[in-house]
RNA sequence: GGCCUCGUGGCAGAGUGGUCAUGCAGCGCCCUGCAAAGGCGUGGACGUCGGUUCGAUUCCGGCCGAGGCCU
C-alpha cells in the first residue's frame, strides 16, 4: 500500500487463493476499504465454481499489466503463489488449453482409479512422461494425459519450448517478505483467530450453502476443510481451529521450501521490519 | 495395608526372545495450466534396578509411577 500511494500503483494479485470472490476473510484478501483507496487487480473475480489456474493467471495478469501500462500506473504484484509468479516472470510453456471433456474424463478416471493404474494408462500412451512421474502423484498424471489427448503431443514434447515472460517485467524488482521463523506459528495461530473474529465462519458457511464439489481449488482453501467440519458439528470450534492453524503452518514451510529455490535472486525483507525498512526498500525500487 | 491392571519415540497405538510396526506431528525436499494443490524422503522408543539367557523391549523379581477394586 505503501509503495502503490508513493508511486501512483496498482497492486496486481499474485495469489491462487485471493482470485475466488466467495473467499475474502479466509484468503486474507486486501479489505473493501483498502481496495476502494488505491487501485486493485484481480481479487475476487472469480466464481469459487470454477477451477482458476496458473494459464489462466498468466493471461489475465498479463492483460492487467498492459492496462497498467496504458494507465501509466506502476505494476506492484502481490501474493504467494510461487508458480504465479513464475508464470509471470518465466512464462509457462505454449500449451494449449486441455479440452473440458478430456479433462474431466481423466479426473473422473482419477478418482475412480488407484493413482498406478491410472499410471498404467499414462505408461501405455506416453512412457516419456510415465517415466518422469512418479506412480503416486495422481494430478500430475491427469496433466499429462489430458494434454496428450487434446494436442495429441506429449507434455514432454510442449514443455521443451520455453515461455516468455509477461512484457515489461525484465527489469521488475523483486522483494521476498520473510517471517521471522520463531514467530511464525504464533503469527499464524493469531492470524487465523483474527479472521474468526472477522467472520470466517460466517463467510464458510455461505460457501457450504452453495454445495459445490469439495474437489475445487476454492475448497481446498487453507481452514475451509475444519470449518466445514465444525459446521456440520464433527469438531468443536477450537478443533477446527487447531487444524486450520496446523494446515496452515504446513503450508507455509511448503511456500519456504519453494521460495529457497525459485527466488534466490530477490531482495529479501524481514516482515517484522518492513516498516522501518520503507525508505530502504523505497530507493530500492527507484534505483 | 492387600489384590489386580498398566508403564513403548512429541502424541496415538501394535508387537516380538535375536529382523520392519504403523498413523499423526516434527524435520528435509520436489514442482511448467487445480499450486493455500499434488507428491517424495526421514531421525527418534520400549519407566528403573537386578536376574535368567549366547542374546532381552519381550521371561522372572525388587523399586518407582499411573489407574481400578478391597480394607
Amino acid at each position: 500500500m505503501a509503495l502503490a500511494e508513493r508511486l501512483d500503483g496498482v497492486i496486481i494479485n499474485a495469489d491462487s487463493m485471493q482470485v475466488y470472490r466467495e473467499l475474502a476473510i479466509l484468503t486474507a484478501r486486501p479489505s473493501p476499504t483498502e481496495a476502494a483507496r488505491l487501485p486493485h487487480a484481480l481479487y475476487g473475480f472469480v466464481s469459487g465454481a470454477e477451477a482458476y489456474s496458473a494459464g489462466r493467471y498468466a493471461n489475465d495478469a498479463a492483460a492487467a499489466l498492459a492496462e497498467a501500462r496504458s494507465r501509466g500506473r506502476v505494476p506492484i504484484i502481490v501474493g504467494g503463489t510461487g508458480l504465479y509468479f513464475r508464470a509471470l516472470l518465466t512464462g509457462l510453456s505454449p500449451i494449449p488449453a486441455a479440452d473440458p471433456e478430456v479433462r474431466s474424463h481423466w479426473r473422473q478416471a482419477a478418482a475412480r482409479l488407484t493413482p498406478r493404474e491410472l499410471h498404467a494408462h499414462l505408461t501405455a500412451r506416453d512412457p516419456v512422461m510415465a517415466e518422469r512421474l512418479l506412480p503416486t502423484d495422481p494430478q500430475r498424471i491427469v496433466r499429462a494425459l489430458e494434454v496428450l489427448e487434446t494436442t495429441g503431443r506429449s507434455l514432454a514434447d510442449w514443455q521443451r519450448q520455453p515461455g516468455s515472460p509477461a512484457p515489461g517485467l525484465a527489469d521488475a524488482r523483486r522483494l521476498l517478505l520473510l517471517p521471522e521463523a520463531t514467530q511464525h506459528a504464533a503469527a499464524i495461530a493469531r492470524r487465523f483467530e483474527a479472521m474468526l473474529g472477522d467472520g470466517a465462519l460466517a463467510e464458510v458457511s455461505h460457501l457450504r450453502a452453495l454445495g459445490l464439489s469439495g474437489e475445487l481449488p476454492i475448497m481446498r482453501a487453507l481452514g475451509v476443510a475444519p470449518l466445514i467440519a465444525h459446521l456440520a458439528g464433527k469438531i468443536d470450534l477450537e478443533a477446527a481451529a487447531n487444524a486450520a492453524k496446523l494446515e496452515t503452518r504446513q503450508y507455509a514451510k511448503r511456500q519456504l521450501t519453494w521460495f529457497r529455490r525459485n527466488m534466490i535472486a530477490w531482495r529479501p525483507v524481514k516482515m517484522e521490519e518492513m516498516q522501518r525498512s520503507l525508505r530502504e526498500i523505497f530507493a530500492f525500487i527507484e534505483r
